[in-house]
RNA sequence: GCCGACGUAGCUCAACGGUAGAGCAACGGUUUUGUAAACCGUAGGUUGCGGGUUCGAUUCCCAUCGUCGGCCCCA
């Protein structure tokens, strides 16, 4: 398999190649970027005034497949750096390139047909080799990943060994369109956005059902873990974010209001606000740990472009929680929460996550020593736990080093949902103390935390790992009741009330409408149950059972249906 | 924020210089319906918002807001 994916990555990188010459034998005064092979297919960059169409990308694709045709050889040789910078004289960004490179790296180029390109390797055999392959789309991409640089175009495409495996990733790419939340969200009437804020979801009537189901199942097993609950106000006036350090890290992402000739934040984070909880009492070493659990909701001014549903929205809630523990109470409790992190994931069926350890940032507070101990005592937790992780270096929080989650959904993506901070600066700043054994104040560490991430990404998430067909404890609606005819809306009326007294989510489509034409509706609305009453049913106290994955499951009572939801609702 | 594309009825789309059109949904009627779409009719839009060009703009130009695909960021 590892064998295989190489030659993937090979395969996309020589397309690239291919790429990069059809554009230069088409449009001569391009200068280029760097091209590599990326996860599901492959890119180059090029600098060119006037971008790429849709219409260009056309016939860019013609010359590839020319070049292809042709079977051109890929040959490597060694330059030198005298040579390398000749052979690409009118190439800056090449220019640059070569001028970065370790002053005794070994410099290789390849060429096919005329193409030399400043490259590592490897590369395939032959340009005929590049047999299914397609250009996806145009962007613009800062030269190095870096806002300062300019922008130049990127152009995407993809390639696989065969055309039927390309075939096989477009209709995947298809499918993940389909169950695009912002779609489906719309479709099912879970929630909206609109020009009046941008970036604040509106939750309606059933994405808040939705939304209420996971807190209900977040809520108790943080209670049963002893996490309690708390609210702290949405605007909290400028000297706290002086004080957390807010104000000198994170100013750009906050929003500010003016009242009474004092300026306020609207949060941004929930830590500071739990501080004040915290001090607003004498601690003992015997009340610790304490872990202030709180769904905060909090506003960030992100940049518009980065925008995109309920992925990146601008006012979100975090499944957050506060843990002010003693430092030898740090590893039972990081522990702990991996533990309680995985098992709230485990409802949804994310059993696939993996974990990485990000270090300090270059925007951080807090001294080299804190920083060091916080680091060691994150590591030292996974280590005991005996959980692999990777290092993501320089990727913490501005006041701590952190543990992330990444969950791998049914459609192989990855996301980001938990994290776990470990956090020495903040109870320093807010002069945090408890009073030890030895009677003297102590100073207690803070783990920042939360599972989800945010309620709003998270039901993003969901909404495309299920494509909107929730389970049945999800479902906004459960059971929807379709009586044949006029004559059995008492009926129907009469079953719905007795769902409704179990606790369970059911309405009663009593519309003048042909059965087919209600099932159909309820198919696509994806509600769980439906339940079929006309005469036979009424006259047995039965209902026809339709599930929405396997169809027609025949008549039964109506309490034998009862029992079979409340043994679906318990797994 | 940056690069590019796109904003037409609740939804999905058409018309692309000459009085804005369809399907679905909505509403009214007929039908009383048995496991994924009954039939007939009615209504619905200062074409995102603001300027400009033109005899005339949904169509061309400018600006602005928003959305989409990326980049930089990020829960």
């Amino acid at each position: 398999m590892a064998g295989s994916d190489v030659d993937l990555v090979t395969l996309r990188h020589s397309a690239a190649h291919v790429l990069a010459q059809a554009v230069k034998e088409l449009y001569p005064e391009v200068k280029l970027g760097i091209g590599p092979a990326i996860e599901d297919g492959f890119y180059y960059d090029f600098d060119r005034s006037e971008g790429f169409t849709p219409e260009d990308l056309e016939k860019i694709e013609a010359g590839m497949k020319k070049i292809v045709a042709a079977n051109l050889p890929f040959t490597r040789r060694e330059v030198t750096r005298e040579e390398a910078e000749s052979i690409f004289a009118n190439e800056p960004y090449k220019l640059e390139l070569i001028r970065d490179l370790a002053e005794d790296a070994v410099l290789t180029v390849y060429e096919q047909g005329g193409f030399v390109d400043l490259c590592r390797g490897p590369h395939i055999e032959r340009t005929g080799l590049v047999k299914a392959f397609k250009l996806l789309s145009v962007a613009g991409a800062y030269w190095r990943g870096s806002e300062k640089n300019p922008m130049l175009q990127r152009i995407y495409g993809t390639a696989f060994p065969k055309q039927k495996a390309l075939d096989e990733y477009l209709t995947r790419l298809e499918e993940a369109r389909k169950r695009d939340h912002r779609k489906l969200g719309k479709d099912l009437d879970l929630f909206s956005f609109h020009e009046e804020g941008p970036g604040f979801p509106f939750w309606h009537p059933k994405g808040t059902i939705v939304y209420n189901q996971i807190v209900e199942q977040w809520r108790s097993l943080h209670t049963s873990r002893g996490y309690q609950e708390v609210r702290t106000p949405m605007i909290l006036n400028e000297a706290l974010w002086h004080r957390s350090g807010h104000w000198d890290t994170y100013r750009e992402n906050m929003y500010f209001v003016d009242i009474d000739e004092q300026t306020y934040a609207v949060k941004p984070m929930n830590c500071p606000g739990v501080m004040l909880i915290y001090k607003d009492n004498l601690r003992s070493y015997r009340d610790l740990p304490m872990k202030f659990a709180e769904l905060g909701h909090v506003h960030r001014h992100e940049k518009s472009g980065v925008l995109h549903g309920l992925f990146r929205v601008r006012a979100f809630t975090q499944d957050d929680a506060h843990i002010f523990c003693r430092p030898d109470q740090i590893q039972t409790e990081i522990t702990d929460v991996i533990a309680l992190i995985g098992s709230i994931y485990e409802k949804y069926g994310f059993k696939d996550y993996r974990i990485e350890l990000s270090t300090r940032p270059a925007k951080s507070i807090g001294s080299e020593e804190v920083w060091t101990a916080a680091e060691n005592a994150l590591q030292e937790a996974l280590k005991t736990a005996g959980i692999a992780y990777a290092v993501n270096p320089g990727d913490g929080a501005f006041y701590g080093p952190k543990i992330d989650f990444h969950v791998r959904d049914s459609m192989g993506r990855s996301w980001q949902l938990g994290t776990i901070q470990l956090d020495f600066s903040m109870p320093e700043r807010f002069d945090l103390e408890y009073i030890g054994e030895d009677g003297k104040p102590h100073r207690p560490v803070m783990i920042h935390r939360a599972a989800l991430g945010s309620l709003e990404r998270f039901m993003g998430i969901i909404i495309e790992e299920y494509a909107g067909a929730f389970p049945l404890w999800l479902a906004p609606t459960q059971i929807i009741i379709l009586p044949i005819a006029d004559r059995h809306a008492d009926y129907a009326n009469e079953v719905a009330a007795r769902l409704k007294a179990e606790g369970l989510r059911v309405s009663v489509d009593s519309r003048n409408e042909k059965t087919g034409f209600k099932i159909r509706e309820a198919q696509i609305q994806k509600i769980p149950y439906m339940l079929i009453v006309g005469d036979r049913e009424a006259s047995e106290g039965k209902a026809s059972v339709r599930k929405r994955e396997s169809g027609d499951l025949g008549a039964m009572p109506v309490d034998e249906f009862i029992a079979s939801l409340r043994n679906e609702l318990t797994v």
